[in-house]
DNA sequence: TCAGGAATTCTCCAG
DNA sequence: GAATTCCTGA
């Protein structure tokens, strides 16, 4: 093993295969374990691959495995550091570890991406080039920002839309580009460019950096001083990723940066990376994620162990063979097929609803049955959906019947406008020359400074190179004695500040600032002030919880120098005393040991953890939630509704392989959730963008094994049935099910009958063989609008497909 | 300056 | 259908 460093902190009389000499009988950790786990937990140093399927345990395995490198003594807390992707994974690894071992936890760095780069880069600030209080902009903020500069530099909003640039900008950091380094090619790029330039200066200027600077920032720390990165190279014996096949290629390099050097061409490495990933669970392409980092990983860390856990301790066989046979259709897996030990268990149960309202009360009496019964309780059923729009219409129903339920996703809390707000006043505290917050909240409770007044401000500002604190002084006027007294405001409730606790801060800023009072003579401000009441409770608790402390320890970089190495100290008692413990708060001197004050750590808390959106965690409720937000969850019962062709297959992925490829994965997600029973359903109609749509059930019906399924409703003519013609669907087309046909009379009359009074006139129906005079024959792919303004995408074997206006278009049915 | 109504846009998502 | 932006009149 050539590229193993000996000094890295491994103990290396650790018996090969993993289990050490010591322990002849099975650690208690290790009981429970299947061969696949055990070796996986028990790995002897060097790097792996664990490719995990869904419910195979992984999150058990990846914990296990750093509690056994505890307990065994070959790493300590200090020289571990496990990264996950979301809050949520991340908490739960260190409340099983906690549970596992009597060990601080808080010496190890377990958390996300995010947060972790935040860490580092508080730490080190100086050579990052940030102002220790540097505040972090959230996706809403950076819109802001972005809009900001497009207004003060006459960018074209039309041509450039600021939510392209925004994902622009963040694109070019997830590969790991400056503006220096895009490619032009064209004036477009040319003008992009110059704008993430100027977002970049302007982001510089008021010490705010995006959640992408986070990772691009700190990995150019690592990179560029050797001192740091060796610090951390040597301290981290054990680096653990879970969820390896979302990492982007920002993130995958900057493992490597941690991980080790490359040297004459090859990764010379310190200690041991274990990644874990699923590929067929890759739903985060869209975003920049690549699943080829799992190839480029097993190359470039000349990886010698592989390990795949297939046994799925969750799901009964009807479901796993659905889920089996539906990701078989993707190519270039890595090849992994989940199995059981667990009986066929039920069929996995098809509905078709004729509206999207049908659906819900459908979905709604099912899951009353369910509850009524007793064969599940509410918080073990949940309603996946593929799009956050869907959620309304089966919230209402649940809402109608009384059925407690719970939704994931949409606005959270720190999110929420008022909330924004309150915090833009807190982080003006911390850090006046930040210009986003100042113009949240600088007329907001409205006192007379209106757009024109801060048109010249910013100009001001603009023209003396500062920020719009700065400027202000040099207005005069009545605009200019407003904007004095706001800065004079500012200035007071960060004067009355001075050593009070965060609870009173917060309270004060609230009186003082007149959120208070405005939300109290607002109509419907009750909500609202209920939540700023929220916002004190959540920092209230941020500073007593250990979350505060968890995010604490930081090295001083004086540390590496004196021995022993951190990861070479014997962890056989567990606890790390050695480790310099700074409460409260993060450090950000590592000469001084300077920490960032309550209210820094909590701001920065709010950013990096927007919070769950409804407060009723507790209570017996079924769960909503999109399939994005499922991932990594189970339930019982599981539904899927609203699987649909355009909808699901989303009809934004549905032109390449690629983007089919994601849904497909994404339905694979979906599937795996459930245990016990599996409900897929879809609608003939639905309400979308105020308008009714006619879709056709998704293809995906037609990649499941039928043997597994059982048809609530007639099985009608769906995807299969179009024959050619169909653009990226390759085998699916070919799989015609007879129905294509069928006369009008006969496709009305099957149940279930639609709930319209009357049709929809034109006398068509999705899956229909039509004839155009100039196109020829043709197949209904979707309807949309009705009346004057009804029209039918026809699919023509000559033409391609066309939006047709039926009014207009002579369309004859083909018996 | 600002409230309220009209027009427009847009859906996948963690940090 | 909702959130956001645009627009107009007071």
């Amino acid at each position: 093993m050539p590229s193993f460093d000996t000094t890295a902190g491994v103990r290396q009389d650790a018996g090969a295969p993993g289990t050490p000499d010591d322990a002849p009988a099975r650690s208690p950790l290790l009981q429970h374990l299947n061969a696949e786990q055990l070796a996986a937990v028990t790995l002897p140093a060097g790097h792996a691959l664990i490719l995990a399927g869904a419910g195979s345990g992984k999150t058990r395995v990846l914990t296990t495995r750093i509690a056994w490198l505890l307990q065994t003594g070959q790493a300590s807390p200090g020289g571990i550091l496990a990264v996950t992707f979301t809050n949520k994974a991340a908490k739960e690894m260190v409340a099983r570890l906690s549970a596992m071992l009597p060990i601080n936890v808080r010496g190890m760095w377990i958390g996300t991406f995010h947060g972790l780069c935040n860490r580092l880069l508080r730490a080190h600030h100086k050579l990052a080039g940030l102002p220790a209080t540097f505040q972090i902009l959230d996706t809403q903020d950076q819109l802001a920002a972005v809009k900001r500069l497009c207004r003060q530099h006459n960018v074209d909003e039309d041509r450039f839309p600021p939510k392209q640039l925004v994902w622009f900008i963040a694109s070019c950091k997830e590969e790991g580009m400056r503006p220096r380094d895009v490619p032009v090619r064209d004036q477009d790029m040319q003008k992009k460019v110059e704008i993430y330039q100027l977002y970049e200066e302007q982001c510089q200027r008021e010490g705010v950096v995006d959640f992408g600077e986070l990772m691009l920032r700190s990995y150019e720390l690592l990179q560029g001083n050797d001192a740091v990165r060796a610090h951390y190279q040597r301290r981290f014996a054990h680096i653990l990723v879970d969820e390896f096949q979302d990492t982007n290629r920002l993130q995958y390099a900057w493992l490597k940066q941690l991980a080790g050097d490359v040297v004459e061409g090859r990764l010379v490495t310190h200690g041991s990376v274990v990644a874990v990933g699923d590929d067929d669970q890759s739903i985060y392409a869209f975003r920049g994620a690549r699943v080829g980092n799992m190839q480029d990983f097993v190359r470039e860390f000349d990886v010698q162990r592989t390990i795949k856990l297939e046994e799925n301790y969750r799901s009964y066989s009807n479901i796993l063979d659905c889920a089996n046979a539906l990701i078989s259709h993707n190519q270039g897996r890595l090849g992994k097929n989940l199995r059981t030990a667990q009986g066929p268990g039920e069929p996995v149960r098809v509905h078709e609803a004729p509206s999207d309202l049908a659906e819900a009360q459908w979905i709604v009496e099912e899951i009353r049955n369910l509850v009524r019964s007793g064969e599940a309780e509410r918080r073990e059923i949940a309603v996946l959906y593929r799009s956050n729009a869907q959620s309304r219409v089966i919230e209402s129903q649940l809402f109608n019947a009384g059925v407690p339920y719970r939704v994931y996703g949409g606005l959270r809390f720190f999110e929420r406008a008022e909330i924004k707000h309150a915090l833009a006043y807190l982080r003006l505290l911390e850090n006046p020359h930040d210009d986003t917050s100042f113009l949240r909240v600088v007329n907001f409770p409205p006192r007379g400074i209106g757009a024109r007044t801060l048109e010249q401000l910013q100009d001001a500002a603009r023209g003396a190179g500062c920020s719009l604190h700065d400027a202000v002084s040099t207005l005069t006027g009545r605009a200019g004695a407003n904007l004095t007294a706001f800065v004079a405001l500012i200035d007071v409730m960060r004067e009355g500040a001075q050593g009070q606790n965060l609870r009173a801060i917060i309270g004060q800023m609230l009186e003082a600032s007149g959120l208070v009072e405005h939300y109290r003579n607002d109509k419907e401000g009750a909500d609202r002030l209920e939540n700023l009441d929220e916002l004190i409770n959540a920092a209230e608790s941020f500073v007593t919880q250990e979350g505060f402390g968890r995010d604490a320890v930081a090295l001083p970089l004086d540390e590496q120098r004196g021995a022993p190495v951190l990861g070479q100290s014997p962890a056989s008692q567990g606890l790390d005393a050695s480790l310099p413990m700074a409460e409260p708060g993060t450090v950000i001197d590592t000469d001084t040991g300077e920490t960032l004050s309550p209210l820094a750590a909590f701001l920065t808390h709010a950013a990096l953890e927007a919070g769950d959106n409804q407060a009723q965690a507790g209570q017996d409720a079924v769960q909503l939630m999109t399939v994005h937000a499922s991932k990594g969850l189970e339930f019982d019962c599981v539904f899927i509704g609203g699987l649909e062709e355009g909808l699901f297959p989303h009809e934004n992925a549905m032109s390449d392989r690629a983007g089919l490829e994601e849904e497909r994965r994404l339905m694979y997600v979906a599937i795996t959730r459930a245990r016990k029973r599996l409900y897929l359903s879809h609608s003939q109609t639905r309400l979308l963008h105020g308008q009714t749509r006619y879709n056709v059930r998704s293809r995906f019906f037609d990649e499941l094994p039928e043997e597994a399924l059982k048809w609530l409703t007639p099985r009608q003519p769906g995807f299969g049935s179009f024959g050619a013609g169909f653009s990226g669907g390759g085998a699916y087309g070919a799989r015609a099910s007879g129905g294509a046909g069928r006369s009008l009379g006969e496709v009305f009359a099957s149940p279930p009958v639609p709930e319209r009074k009357e049709g929809p006139g034109h006398g068509l129906r999705v899956g229909l063989q039509v004839f155009h005079n100039k196109f020829g024959e043709g197949k209904v792919l979707a309807i949309e609008g009705a009346g004057e303004d009804a029209r039918a995408q026809v699919a023509f074997p000559r033409h391609g497909t066309k939006w047709l206006a039926l009014a207009v278009a002579k369309l004859t049915v083909v018996e």
